[in-house]
DNA sequence: GTTAGCACTTTAAAAGAGGGAGTGCTAAAA
DNA sequence: TTTTAGCACTCCCTCTTTTAAAGTGCTAAC
């Protein structure tokens, strides 16, 4: 890591040059980080320190004789640097929020659309930021039921009701000579067979009995249980996202030219879902700063997201989105809560 | 109507300043309009008709030694000067775009959600402006098959399938004695009697028969119908909306105050849902333009709604949403014909 | 290594100048 | 009575200039 080259003062100096970019967006100035943060060295020391931190990348000027701003990899620093204090200095206020929401969310157990609905305004609400939050992706859930529907001659709607009570459905082009008594000792069959394992699973086994008993059986079994596989798996497309405006309102979006690229972007839900599929799973917060981001149009974004689990098991992620010049501390602590609640929430 | 007072001249000048303010958003002077529509009067005169129509409130002057800018009345009649015009000459384009738009919409026929995804992007993208689309309201459309699953202790999952093939759910928290068996053979009740019957005719009778048995029959099965109808109840809110950003590039709103305004309006769905619920079914086409709209939020923009049907009967509306200076023209002819078009889909 | 001092750079805001587009008015012509 | 020609006037937009403020970088002394 490049900041082990920094010593101890020039630590300090980018650190405080970061929270004030973050307090407010103007290029800060080394008089007023030696008076605002107590420095007693004088600002031409500061000036020097500052210098040697844009020679290693740490900060920027927009041009000669004007203060410095944070480069990514500054926010980098400053977010490494807090990140273990905020989770373990501000503990207490995270249980707060954790404690309001869990009260909110209660209610709501049974109804995941409403859960994530209320879970994501909120996030944004309190953080004036994008909330996000994924739905559980359906191959690591369980089968609750699934029903076939005869619609038309030649189409049957699957319906899926996983652990979660999550319904989904699915058109299915059908042989038209199958029948809804038919259809319905299919469900039976699965119902009996599957409830209460794990999509992946089903459709595993599904394809061995397919394979093992296809010599046997006639193709229409066959077809039928491919049907079935089929109407077992769901790509990922639930994603609730709440507060567009609210990333509109921030100062760091404050020309036209980047208001239509954030709302081109947020209203792009497979990019977001890909993003979010990709999170990985072992780390309790991931914090994506600006270049870091896979995806060239979230570049000029933060993103922090946390998984919600349940059993040990995570399910999908909760996250905001914020500019670069984001409220770090505030927003890992309400992404971190949040996710702590569904958890609870879900776990219960 | 107040353009009874102008004469046929006056009319013609009203009109081309409209449509040189559609054609380019700039204060319109008389010089232009005279050279420009090949007015054989010379631009004094111009002004003069011009200084007319602005004190009868068609036309607005930014300041003085400006040109002028049509006013919303200025819009409306000229949206009704052409309308007549756009379906009547204008009827062998509209043909060729329900003709592509319908071969589209064929192979999406069983699949609503992407039936109606597929024409607001499509409506979007051919106009630049918003595009939008009401599902069904549940209420006009009849019961295909509704199951009942248990699935905690005490809550019940409602699955209803219309006659569209739309799939709906509603979470109900229900006595807790009840069983799957038991919920099953009201499902069976409520197939056998009501498949095929519309959703409110359904509530109603449910509702007699509640209030005529309640006397004979014991508070278990009471409590049961008033499930029965608490699941058949659902309120609108399947709106499809595409190309926020399309309207973000527009000219029109070039600011930044006017970018976010949008959005935050955009992102309203209840303001939305309310507006195209209270569109009156029994005309063709309706137009909504700028101070004309009910809902303050929408009064910079124009809308443009049709109800699409099946066997004369309006299920929902697909709409536009745009700028005052709107192509309207253009505009009118595209939802015409997505709104035909859905409506050959639907009956086929 | 740190500080004081100062010249220098750059921006942002204010002030001014000029041009252009378009109007309103008046008096004459149709 | 309506239309036209002519012209002064208004207002905005753009471009330039000015000024002040903020902050730097460098040098020489501590």
């Amino acid at each position: 890591m490049k900041n082990i080259m920094l010593d101890e003062r020039a630590k300090r100096v980018l650190w405080a040059v970061v929270e004030s970019y973050i307090e407010k967006p103007e290029p800060v100035g080394s008089r007023y980080i030696m008076k605002k943060y107590g420095f007693d060295v004088c600002s031409a020391t500061i000036r020097n320190i500052m210098s040697d931190l844009e020679d290693e990348g740490f900060l920027f000027q927009p041009h000669t004789s004007a203060g410095r701003v944070p480069t990514d990899l500054a926010y980098r620093f400053y977010v490494d640097y807090i990140f273990e204090e905020v989770l373990k200095f501000r503990s207490a206020e995270i249980k707060k929020i954790i404690e309001n929401l869990t009260k909110k969310l209660r209610k709501l157990r049974n109804n995941m659309n409403s859960l994530f609905l209320e879970t994501t305004q909120n996030l944004s609400q309190a953080t004036k930021y994008l909330g996000l939050a994924l739905l559980p992706e359906t191959d690591k859930t369980a089968l609750h039921r699934i029903d076939f529907i005869k619609f038309r001659e030649d189409t049957v709607i699957a319906i899926v009701v996983n652990d979660k009570g999550i319904v989904k459905n699915k058109i299915i082009r059908a042989i038209p000579q199958i029948t809804q008594q038919e259809l319905n000792s299919l469900a039976d069959f699965v119902n009996s067979n599957y409830h209460g394992k794990a999509f992946d699973e089903i459709r595993e086994d599904l394809l061995k009995r397919l394979k093992k008993e296809k010599i046997y059986w006639d193709k229409i079994i066959s077809k039928i249980l491919k049907i079935c596989q089929q109407a077992l798996y769901f790509s990922r497309e639930d994603l609730y996202i709440s507060g567009l405006y609210n990333l509109m309102y921030l100062p760091d979006f404050c020309d036209v030219e980047k208001l239509r690229q954030i709302a081109k972007t947020i209203q792009n839900r497979h990019l977001l879902i890909k993003l979010f599929e990709n999170i990985d799973d072992e780390e309790e917060i991931k914090i994506i700063i600006g270049e870091e981001n896979p995806f060239e149009e979230l570049r000029n974004l933060s993103v922090i997201a946390s998984p919600y689990k349940e059993r040990g098991k995570s399910l999908g992620v909760i996250a905001l989105v914020g500019p670069k010049r984001m409220n770090y501390e505030r927003a890992i602590m309400f992404v971190n809560a949040f996710a702590k609640s569904l958890t609870y929430t879900l776990s219960e």
